[in-house]
DNA sequence: ATAAAAAAACAGAACGATCTGTTTGTCGAG
DNA sequence: CTCGACAAACAGATCGTTCTGTTTTTTTAT
């Protein structure tokens, strides 16, 4: 039941649940509850992983901060990797779905700053964001647990080969694509060992993220370069 | 002095503990026993950070690896903050001993791989190490343990400043300092990022590793020089 | 169409295990 | 005799999970 969504858009069961209940075309008043329900725990557990992270994410304190009882969490996820599941797919499926700010608008492929901002962009929308946050706490906490590890590895893969195919449609590299994968894969091990630190200064340490950030966009930037020079006219059909 | 490892040696009394024990000269003993005993724990708490990670390494699990008694640990440590301080003093403490592997000797300021080398030495006796996975696990476990954060952020930003004096020495920007600052603050994000990711594969994962790092080292090498190019005349007043 | 049966959603207590921290007792060295 | 080092039992809290009811919705039989 939980295939992986194959494409961006085609969105697959399972993840799309909380979507459903906005539109409430044909939704019966049971699923309707339920829905509801998994999505204050999803989003309660998204604002626990966050501020307690992974390990302090207990399915009380779930329970109480979504407002539901402990009854109802343990029928929608008999245990807590079920849950944490739940909420990886629900996390991936809110992610995809931001938009971007329109703070800054996309360059040109011509534009000196299209490399730079392909990641920029990717930091302000995939990991600078909460759900970006809680999606890395999880991830981190797959190194030691096991029972989480074989539950949520296969997401996580697609989610990272997702985030490559998105970069690669939009850059290119002389060394080839093993290069640009490799260059997005140091750009998520960057991103992901900011999202673990922690420190008194909140403020002063966003800053900080925000120079790294951008110093290792430019130092990137100067080893790619837009895909096809010529015929990117045609935008990419990202979602 | 030829330091090949981030080097002053000017240590705060607590972490010259394990060090007298080899030198059993004027040690009472129960002193001695008292070492013998922390060092257990200490090397015991390691071993836990590494495989289980810093929430699961409670108090019971490296009383137990270590073989040591409940009221031994508890009589050394009488908190687990107070464990997991002398933890950390006791891993900085280890790695600084550590000796560079005879594998790759030290390039001279002409190599053309001397910036590089600096780089892939330090991930490989900083952080590609079971010392250096577990304080990475300690530094991770900060952002949400306020009682840890207060307790070891200090001695953390004493080490990192260590660090970046050490590569302060020897390499130089045209930007300045700042620059090399960054850069090797990037570097750091890098190698605790990837010391917190875990896959079934775990031999995969190293050479991963392994490549990465060589590409980030490419990558930052092209940023920097030796101290003491002709662009900066600067004697290198080290040591 | 409607009553009975089944299933789903939920509520809440309880269980065994484990965690951190405290307290009391033992014992050998100085 | 005193005290540091250790041993072990204990206390209080929390963890994840299981279990037993209760209400609401859906299905089914007549």
């Amino acid at each position: 039941m939980p295939s992986e969504t194959p494409n961006l858009d085609a969105r697959g069961r399972g993840a799309a649940d909380e979507a459903e209940e906005e539109r409430q075309e044909a939704l019966s008043p049971q699923e309707a509850k339920s829905a509801r329900t998994r999505r204050a725990i999803c989003e309660a557990a998204t604002r626990s992983l966050v501020e307690f992270g992974y390990r302090e994410t207990s399915v009380l304190r779930v329970q109480s901060m979504a407002g539901v009882s402990r009854g109802a969490l343990t029928h929608q996820y008999p245990t807590k990797i079920d849950m944490m599941g739940a909420v990886a797919e629900h996390l991936m499926d809110a992610v995809r779905r931001t938009r971007a700010p329109r703070t800054q608008a996309r360059p040109e492929p011509g534009d000196p700053d299209f490399v730079a901002w392909h990641f920029r962009s990717a930091w302000g929308r995939l990991f600078h964001t909460a759900e970006g946050r809680a999606l890395s706490e999880i991830f981190a906490a797959m190194r030691t647990d096991e029972a989480l590890q074989e539950r949520i590895a296969p997401m996580i893969a697609d989610w990272d080969e997702r985030i490559d195919r998105w970069f690669l449609s939009r850059l290119s590299s002389p060394e080839g694509d093993g290069a640009v994968r490799e260059l997005v894969r140091l750009f998520r091990a960057v991103a992901r060992g900011l999202s673990s630190e922690g420190a008194a200064d909140r403020a002063r340490l966003e800053a900080e993220h925000e120079r790294l950030i951008e110093r290792l966009a430019t130092l990137i930037a100067s080893q790619l370069q837009p895909r096809s020079a010529a015929a990117d006219d045609t935008p990419p059909k990202h979602e």
